[in-house]
RNA sequence: CGGGGCGUGGCGCAGUCUGGUAGCGCACCUGGUUUGGGACCAGGGGGUCGUAGGUUCGAAUCCUAUCGCCCCGACCA
């Protein structure tokens, strides 16, 4: 068995990761351990990234809402699946206005038990259904080890809550709206993902089926980037969410949950990022271009500065988030390399040469020092540099997809797959049993990620028990 | 909770073994020269060395306790 050797992007991919959080700028830890400070430059590829999920959201006919942060710690309790899922990492506040509350409230941890509660009321008849709200909120968990962005006590996220007539629409919901996030991450964020359905040790807390998107990271490991849930009508049950069909029956209404956190920002800087810094994908990079002006006496910066200011009107009136980068007293090589740090996908370099020439220098992120360089006339930038982008944007998830294929091994026995979890992704037969599949957690540190939509179809063996099975399963280890 | 490591200006570190009154790089401020790939020179500001005790003429350094952080596991989006 070969070794498959990953692209050394710091001695230690982890520490790579942590240093360029903080040097792009993107986020610090806040004082509360855990807790993280979003940063207005992390914060504004997170708004690109919501602007992208709600115009799908509204596509599909859902609207925004907003939910209590606190919850009473009975409505946790009601939905037993769900409260002993999430029991170990709540917050809970026990005084308020100085005194000791009666009973204590909860800081949210997903907010099923308070929206249901709300749904419960809502909802009367057939025609308040399907009821399609999501939310833009954060959330708070009490993990026991955390990472910037990718696990944070608080985190930013959307949850999408609906309500349904029948178990057919519900389901037909939870699907639809895995295929947005697969959609979103796939033609956004240039990150090429696996959806597939979760085993039952690996279901959110109270659904009767999960669905999630898998992606690879640049060190092999698996990070779950989006998560939608069938609940079936285990909150409806709980919480008494019930309507009168046609007939004048009450029934209980089934009901969906889903969610895409600010982990997904981390999903881009491991997925593109390079020993330079990050890699923004185009589409959702706060500035898509940066304009440098380059000069040496105050006569070159005025004409320079002039005709950068030109180019970039004319970029930002054909639709594109640029910078023009005048800040003083920086070289031009300083400024090359603090925009690529940060992942800007396209800069302009403008200097008096250029001036002359009508021309300007378009140096692209993805692709190393001088090999990303070229001319352009002034005069096409408005249409040569949307092109540029495009083709960066679909490099970009080439690139990732190629990655992720290379390290990904169709494996039939146990020792095939324990040699190809060391370097990504294992697509194995697996029995179905939940014992199997702890077991080989216990000893590989390996989980099933997913269970493809998409299956080759062919028969094998479970590689730990032998048992015969139809489907194969993507196993990773997983952040 | 187990196993490693670390707490010294804003950031990154040296100094600790062998005790002598705190230093380097980056960043910041001022002036000048610079500016097509992380500029240079000169001057300047900023630290009760995590905290609390103890030993000593004298502690960042030795002893004791304690707090916090990071990494690897267990938990997890």
């Amino acid at each position: 068995m070969s070794e498959q050797k990953l692209p050394s992007r710091a001695e230690d991919f982890s520490e790579w990761y942590n240093q360029l959080v903080l040097k792009a700028e993107l986020a610090d830890y806040a004082p509360v351990r855990g807790c993280m400070i979003v940063r207005p430059y992390g914060w504004a590829i997170w708004e690109n990234i919501q602007q992208a999920l709600d115009r799908r959201f509204k596509a599909t006919g859902h609207v925004n809402a907003a939910f209590p942060l606190l919850i009473p710690q009975s409505f946790i309790e009601r939905e037993q699946a769900h409260v002993e899922g999430f029991a170990p990492e709540l917050a809970v506040v026990t005084h308020g206005g100085g005194k000791k509350l009666e009973e204590p409230l909860v800081v949210r941890p997903t907010s099923e038990t308070i929206i249901g509660h709300a749904y419960a009321r809502w909802i009367q008849s057939y025609r308040d259904l399907p009821l399609l709200i999501n939310q833009w909120n954060s959330v708070v968990r009490w993990e026991l080890r955390t990472k910037m962005f990718l696990r944070t006590l608080e985190f930013f996220w959307q949850e999408g809550h609906t309500a349904h007539a029948t178990y057919e629409e519900a389901e037909a919901e939870t699907r639809q709206m895995l295929d947005v996030y697969a959609d979103f991450a796939i033609n956004e964020a240039a990150v090429p993902v696996i959806p597939g359905r979760k085993t039952a040790a690996e279901r959110f807390a109270g659904a009767d089926q999960t669905y999630s998107i898998e992606a690879m990271m640049g060190d092999g490991k698996a990070l779950q980037a989006g998560t939608s849930h069938n609940l079936g009508q285990n909150f409806a049950k709980s919480f008494e969410i019930r309507y009168l069909d046609r007939e004048g029956k009450l029934q209980h209404c089934w009901t969906t949950s889903w969610g895409l956190s600010t982990r997904f920002i981390g999903a881009i800087i491991m997925v593109h990022g390079d020993d330079q810094g990050l890699i923004l994908p185009p589409r959702l990079a706060p500035y898509q271009t940066v304009v440098v002006p380059i000069f040496k006496s105050d006569e070159e910066k005025q004409t320079v500065v002039e005709t950068a200011r030109r180019i970039v009107k004319e970029l930002i009136d054909a639709g594109l988030r640029v910078k023009l980068d005048e800040r003083e007293g920086m070289t031009p090589g300083f400024k090359f390399n603090d925009w690529e740090m940060r992942g800007v996908p396209l800069r302009v370099e403008i200097g008096p040469k250029d001036v002359a020439k009508g021309s300007v220098v378009l140096a692209r992120r993805d692709r190393p020092g001088r090999e990303g360089k070229s001319f352009a006339e002034q005069a096409g930038l408005a249409r040569v540099v949307p092109e540029m982008l495009a083709d960066i944007q679909q490099s970009l998830y080439d690139r990732a997809l190629a990655f992720r294929e290379a390290h990904t091994r169709q494996v039939n026995d146990y020792d095939e797959f324990k040699a190809a979890i060391e370097s990504g992704f294992a697509a194995a037969h697996w029995c179905g049993s939940g014992d199997c599949e702890a077991q080989i957690k216990e000893q590989t540190r390996a989980t099933i990620r997913c269970i493809p939509f998409e299956q080759s179809g062919d028969a094998g063996r479970c590689i730990f028990c032998g048992t015969a099975s139809q489907e194969r399963v993507i196993f990773a280890r997983a952040y």
